[in-house]
DNA sequence: GGCAACAGAATTGTCAACGATTCTGTTCTC
DNA sequence: GAGAACAGAATCGTTGACAATTCTGTTGCC
């Protein structure tokens, strides 16, 4: 059987109808606040509407979906304050990682670390903010994967996936990207020194930068 | 109608049986690594299997209950390890709280914390743990609320909720709350003098003093 | 013409029964 | 006697239908 078949009913339908509506949202292809209906969204990704319902609750409580009794479900709009409320927490979160990282990472990841800070170099050089957003993405994922804080990596995928839509804004901004590099590199520099408080210092400075960005809108 | 009843069935019967089973479990009523069955759970409060099974997956998501397909659902134990991880992110996500809190904190508020710091003290005197442990609560409840930080809060509920046991037998530590006690009386000065700086540090200190506590189990 | 009450449609919430999976204790074979 | 295969029980997963709620467009009244 082929392993990505579509689960046409039973078996792990919610799992399966969960990841398309999750990625759809993430991608924007869902308007911001617009009604997400089990019915339509069921016969749409051709599961059951339990299963929909199921995976519609999974969303609500990864906030990226609020859902008003008796009424329905919409893709959630976070605000521009709440967009800073998250980014403050994630300074402090990834402000931990960071740290962890610098004493916890391999010798392996810090020469991933590296070649990331390499390539958003040249993606920045080369004006592609879009190439450089994903680094970034990544160099924040690799970050948190070497600080081996399996709960703050929880906390910290659950707010980032909130943050979609700003971040996209922000990374079309004419300027950011330079910013943002020099402090990513002074971030990666800390890390391969293995200085823990360097690195935390490093993640508040970005963050905090990114806060006054947001705030700019 | 009384408004505490219990809706026998229909109603808002998953949000009763959600609460009834939460404060359950954080009351310490169910063992660590309890099985819980739908069935009897749903018969014990009066609710359909359907609710009993929506209130477990709400759990699942706040990380009170471990669940297995097929296998069903038990009472999620938390390792000292664990433990650990979780207070690091509660130091991250409290030390900005307090930060925030020490600007942003109502008189009124700082009243209450002056309350709550002479009655710990007393508490302490007394050589009474377990009220001091409820008033431990209610000062980092304070200083949440007061820090407006609706965020970081909703993660530090969910955070906070998953460390009951530990937090029981920490509490009843000899010497423990002597050593909390001057670790709180330090933030709440550092909040009442209005510095941001000193109130992350207060906090930094106390959760890295209770990391080492728990450690040493 | 504007506003309130009302019926119909749309949508979500709840339920009870059926089907699938996993565990447990027993039996059969070597 | 030990291990594997097997049947039975327990439990969870899924489905389809029904009930309750809310929204919407219309009608009647002032």
């Amino acid at each position: 059987m082929p392993k990505e078949a579509r689960p046409g009913s039973g078996e792990q339908a919610k799992q399966y109808a969960l990841e398309r509506l999750r990625k759809a949202i993430l991608r924007g292809e869902m308007a911001p606040a617009q009604r997400l209906v089990e019915n339509e969204l069921a016969e749409s990704y051709g599961v059951t509407r339990a299963s929909m319902r199921a995976a519609l609750l999974d969303l609500t409580s990864e906030g990226l979906v609020e859902r008003i009794r008796n009424r329905g479900s919409r893709v959630r709009v976070v605000t521009v304050e709440e967009a800073v409320e998250i980014t403050e927490c994630r300074l402090a979160l990834e402000g931990l990682c960071a740290a962890k990282a610098a004493t916890a990472a391999t010798d392996a990841q810090l020469d991933e670390l590296t070649g990331l800070g390499k390539a958003m170099s040249k993606a920045v050089a080369d004006g592609d903010p879009v190439t450089y957003s994903e680094l970034n993405q990544d160099l924040h994922g690799l970050i948190r994967d070497a600080s081996g804080q399996h709960t703050a990596v929880g906390l910290l995928e659950r707010l980032n996936a909130q943050l979609v839509r700003h971040r996209f804004q922000l990374a079309l901004r004419p300027g950011r990207p330079q910013q943002s590099l020099s402090e990513h590199l002074a971030l990666i520099e800390a890390i391969r020194a293995r200085d823990p408080q360097a690195a935390e210092t490093a993640v508040r400075a970005h963050l905090s930068s990114v806060i006054d960005a947001l705030r700019a809108d």
